[in-house]
DNA sequence: CTCAATAATCTTGTATACAAGATTTCCTTG
DNA sequence: CAAGGAAATCTTGTATACAAGATTATTGAG
């Protein structure tokens, strides 16, 4: 992993878990002095960050970490909701034993991350970690790939919808159901479950109210 | 609209109608003296076309356009394909009268480009244009343009397939078969109809026979 | 002539000086 | 003191010299 991915991979990172802040400024020369790196490899840095929309580029005057784009958010959780019904139903009763255990085992791991140190930071990675294995199996991790390009509002705005200890206990339960549905297509509600595992409190107040200071307006 | 900007949207359009052939070579300090400027700013440019998969960048080596990625237009079709279900279902009886008329100017359009001076590239603008449209009247344009930021394979792909008249007459066809179901639900396959639309060859062997040289194998 | 080693010449990658616009500071003037 | 304007100082944008790797050409040995 050459520098400048190190350096990509770290500033991704901070801007999803909000350790910067929206509206954060990322000035070339402080980057280049943070990291000593002259600005030219860090301007390709920033280029790519913007393209995905992690930072807003103000020409001749600075480089802003985005605000969280609620639309994007909305759109986003949209097409999840509507890829993901049809991929699991497409994949249901047709699981290899391999893949029913990859499954259970991040099930498992997701349900043992609940309450531990780290909590959230661990929790969210297995919870990808249950899609992505989903979208895998049926063939379309690239597709998944792709919408990851451009989850970055998305993935800032789940952080702070799951800080509550009951909703993860909640998602959980609800990845349960989609295994179940998988090995035996047994509720024929899969449709509704993934509208609500996706799509719950997308429409509530709770972060307009709560952090405003971080919402795109 | 800046020098940088003109650029792009030049290389773009020169590679998606394969001006630049797949395997061409876009050396820097030859795009730099054809559009008398330095390589820093032309050199944010091929960051962004990479990014797009426009080109392939090999370090120290140079960029070279990239050959058409089957993978990636079979995952976009379906993409498309699983959404565009999903949004014309949602959009069938609830057309607006400004609606209709906007896709029916558009169908008539794109008839008439048929044939016609320079008639495939007028057709696929007006093809993109019905799709586009649907979209957009589904408040579903930030997806559309999602999908656009990743369509350069498909886009290729797309031309090499719609060489022959006879196609087009059948697209049209199709499009107006779609307009029949958003205003009167009355076909009960349109899904079987958005399949075969937007799917139709894909596993044919037609690229792999006549255009070898532009895949990636 | 053949082949290998070496040198020249490509390529992109990086550092840096300077340009140009935006902002802030500070000083002058009323 | 207040307000306006100029200058200093930020910012990113551009041009260019140089670095370093990859390729190609050349040259010399056998």
């Amino acid at each position: 992993m050459s520098i400048k991915e190190q350096i990509m991979a770290s500033l991704k990172h901070e801007i999803r878990n909000l350790t910067l802040k929206p509206g954060t400024i990322l000035s070339e020369t402080v980057l280049s002095e943070r990291f000593q790196l002259s600005r030219t490899p860090l301007r390709d840095v920033l280029k790519q960050l913007a393209l995905e929309s992690y930072i807003d580029v103000y020409p001749k005057k600075g480089n802003l970490v985005s605000f969280i784009d609620l639309e994007s958010v909305e759109q986003i959780i949209y097409l999840r909701s509507v890829l993901e019904k049809e991929i699991i139903k497409s994949l249901a009763g047709k699981l290899a034993l391999k893949g029913t255990l990859e499954l259970k085992e991040i099930l498992e791991k997701q349900q043992n991350a609940i309450g531990r140190e780290d909590a959230l930071e661990h929790f969210l990675t297995w919870d990808d970690a249950f899609h992505q294995t989903i979208f895998k199996l049926a063939g379309r991790e690239f597709l998944w790939n792709l919408i990851q390009q451009s989850n970055v509002h998305y993935e800032r705005y789940r952080r702070l919808h799951m800080l509550k200890q009951e909703k993860l206990e909640e998602i959980v339960q609800e990845h349960r159901y989609i295994l179940d549905y998988l090995l035996n297509q047994e509720s024929g509600r899969i449709e509704e479950l993934i509208h609500h595992h996706l799509r719950e409190d997308i429409n509530s107040l709770y972060l307009q109210e709560n952090f405003a200071e971080y919402i795109k307006s």
